[in-house]
DNA sequence: GGCCAATAAGATGATGCAGTCCGATTAATG
DNA sequence: CATTAATCGGACTGCATCATCTTATTGGCC
């Protein structure tokens, strides 16, 4: 449902999560950790510098760090710049006449299911995201995979495959 | 949020829905009343015959025409095959561990979500489109444009003319 | 067989996602 | 304080998909 490129950007923030407080993490640095290729992964980053979600910081020692506590940080935040969402505010049927006075047929039903949408993105935070990592490692880890590669497999498959 | 060539679809339904029960209409008469170009809208509704929501018939007088009752045919008949709703049905976050016993922190209200989404479109008729349009067209038009105008266009694109 | 209309197949343009490359900028260090 | 190495930032490229148009091909009908 989300692009490939959110998937992205949550993987790092995810990772960055993880870093000491204050720490900046270089893209390669990041890359390397989570899988995503580097060069792609820095113009997500600026991106998300650019919208204060990540703090930037160039030259030696330089990188990127969260810009605030991660429980502080919602989803919406992290992925409305990088894709269309407004798109779910507006008429499902694409009905230029369609308002709460004059309702296309989907009218009510939308706009219950895009707010509840919305809000499943604005209420959960990055923080919430880090913790199910934490747990599903504990699951499908049992020790016998690195961190590494259960971090890469679990957010592997991400896009819309044909059932 | 459907995409465009949903869209057209549906008007072009909703066209349908107003001709005389059993008669065929072609192509060209269709796309000069709904504005949605010939060629394309012919694909479309090539597409919607082959799943069964339309009926062609080849040759002089044939066209397209519903295959049932417009009562009887729900949005997601009509838009399902023209683009990828499944995408819907899986993890918004794209995790491959999240089922209910394993659930991402979006998985509950997705799973709502989802739900409801396909549900809306599965529990709306053609009919009630259609009827949504009549009741808009009555407020656009204001009886400013009249019947004919259209009828003229129709007929002008019948005789191959560019518009 | 000739006409007309549906069907199929292919070319084209636009858009947006995904990914690469190189130049600009900065901080550490001697 | 100049050099250098690390790193960001923006320009550029490739690819898939949507939307559209063009051009055959097939099939019914008088």
């Amino acid at each position: 449902m989300l692009t490939q490129t959110s998937e992205y950007a949550l993987r790092a923030m995810v990772y960055l999560a993880r870093q000491a407080e204050g720490r900046f993490a270089g893209v390669k640095e990041i890359a390397a950790a989570t899988g995503v290729p580097a060069n792609y992964l820095a113009k997500i980053l600026q991106q998300l510098a650019r919208t204060g979600v990540l703090d930037s910081q160039k030259g030696f020692g330089g990188g990127f760090r969260p810009a605030r506590k991660l429980a502080e940080i919602n989803l919406l935040e992290v992925v409305d710049p990088l894709e269309n969402i407004t798109k779910f505010r507006q008429c499902v049927l694409g009905q230029r006449l369609c308002n709460d006075a004059v309702a296309c047929p989907l009218h009510e039903s939308w706009k219950r299911i895009s707010g509840e949408y919305l809000g499943a993105l604005t209420n959960t935070t990055l923080q919430d995201v880090a913790d199910f990592r934490r747990k599903t490692d504990e699951i499908e880890g049992s020790g016998v995979e690195s961190p590494d590669k259960t971090f890469n497999d679990m957010f592997r498959n991400m896009r819309g495959e044909k059932e």
